[in-house]
DNA sequence: TACTTAATTCACCAAACAGTGAGTTGATCT
DNA sequence: AGATCAACTCACTGTTTGGTGAATTAAGTA
């Protein structure tokens, strides 16, 4: 659990990134303004001085979270290699990758959800704010060029609504997940829900690009 | 602003629905971790004691809350008369009202983001979680039945993970728009934005409903 | 080995916070 | 007019919180 006292050698970077690490679990499960400053250093094992030490204020630690969440989902993102699928398989494929990303790191929906909550100023003055944009853009407009020319996908469709939609869709599912399942009265995690639902999600979205 | 100190009469109902008010307010601003009862009684002009005799504590105040919000939008819901239309104009009318009520009422989006923090522990423990169940879905699942009898719509879909779709594309956007414009670099809420996306996501749900 | 400087800890503070005991006020009933 | 009880206020507390000044320790350098 948490990192013993004892004689580690000192690391500066090593120290940034486990305070990194300690204030993203905080802050994904209590959100920013429940997020406490002691809890995080105690996670990390490190003297809660540290923290200041290094990343100023709690403002400035919870943008520094941020912006690390925002690029390990981007790099994820430009593994994946859509070019080589078919059209209607490069969406499949791009409408699990989300699914399962958001599945695989659940804090980063918090993380968002807080970010917002604050009217993502912590992005605004974040420098690295334009790096952020996601490839899944670009991606995605080179594969609905693709489908129209060859027939199979409809015209006229805009990347960044598309992109928009596909994260809505699971995105709201799993972010919302508890009062979902409190309202329908029955769980949306087993694994049969979950498939069932990433089925329905292809199922739109291919309902939709799909010409006829 | 604040409820003047000035002689009002007495009145428990009014007070507390008062409270009610201001809670909300600080909750979808603050989130209920970064919600102050201090503030909440100043934004109603109360006493903050009067918060305590007639909610016990934050937790129960802010269970309230939530309770009062979802009443609220089912009642907006149970309002919508969509028997009367024809298959494919009731679910882009289902579409519209979902949009415009996330709009008009964008607290209700982060007090959900608030309660799914904390695992909805505030609706498990309401006894009124059961009557939270959406009218919408038992809607949805007559027009469903008449798109497919009149041949317009597909069969086999789930009005669950229907009605969970119509309320994603709407919630992503809306309630991720602050870090979505500063991704994209501009504006999501402009009249022309919002128009567009509301064009999108008629089409994407249509798309899918719609047999051919 | 002594010196330098960065990494880390210690001990502490003022403000903010959720919550409360004990009262005061005012509407209503007899 | 006096009694009653709910509505409402006052003044306070123990604790938690974000944040800091100053000291200490260890690793590299001359």
């Amino acid at each position: 659990m948490k990192a013993s006292t004892e004689d580690r050698p000192r690391d500066a970077e090593r120290s940034q990134q486990t305070i990194l690490d300690s204030a993203r679990e905080e802050f994904a499960e209590h959100g920013l303004g429940g997020g406490r400053m002691d809890r995080i250093a105690e996670r990390a094992g490190l003297n809660k001085r540290l923290i200041y030490y290094y990343f100023k204020d709690k403002e400035q630690l919870f943008q520094s979270v941020l912006e690390q969440a925002y690029r390990d989902i981007r790099d994820a993102e430009r593994k994946l290699k859509l070019q080589e699928l078919r059209p209607a398989d490069a969406i499949r494929r791009l409408v699990e990758f989300t699914w399962n990303y958001y599945l695989a790191h659940p804090e980063f929906l918090t993380l968002l959800n807080s970010a917002n909550l604050h009217r993502a100023r912590h992005l605004e003055t974040s420098s690295k704010a334009r790096a952020l944009n996601s490839p899944l853009i670009e991606m995605l407009a080179e594969i609905l060029e693709r489908g129209r020319k060859d027939g199979s996908f409809r015209g006229g469709v805009d990347p960044v609504q598309l992109y928009v939609s596909i994260a809505g869709l699971s995105y709201f599912y799993l972010s919302n997940n508890h009062t979902l399942s409190a309202i329908f009265g029955r769980s949306l995690m087993t694994p049969k829900a979950r498939n069932e639902r990433l089925s329905h999600m292809c199922d739109v979205i291919l309902g939709y690009v799909l010409r006829n």
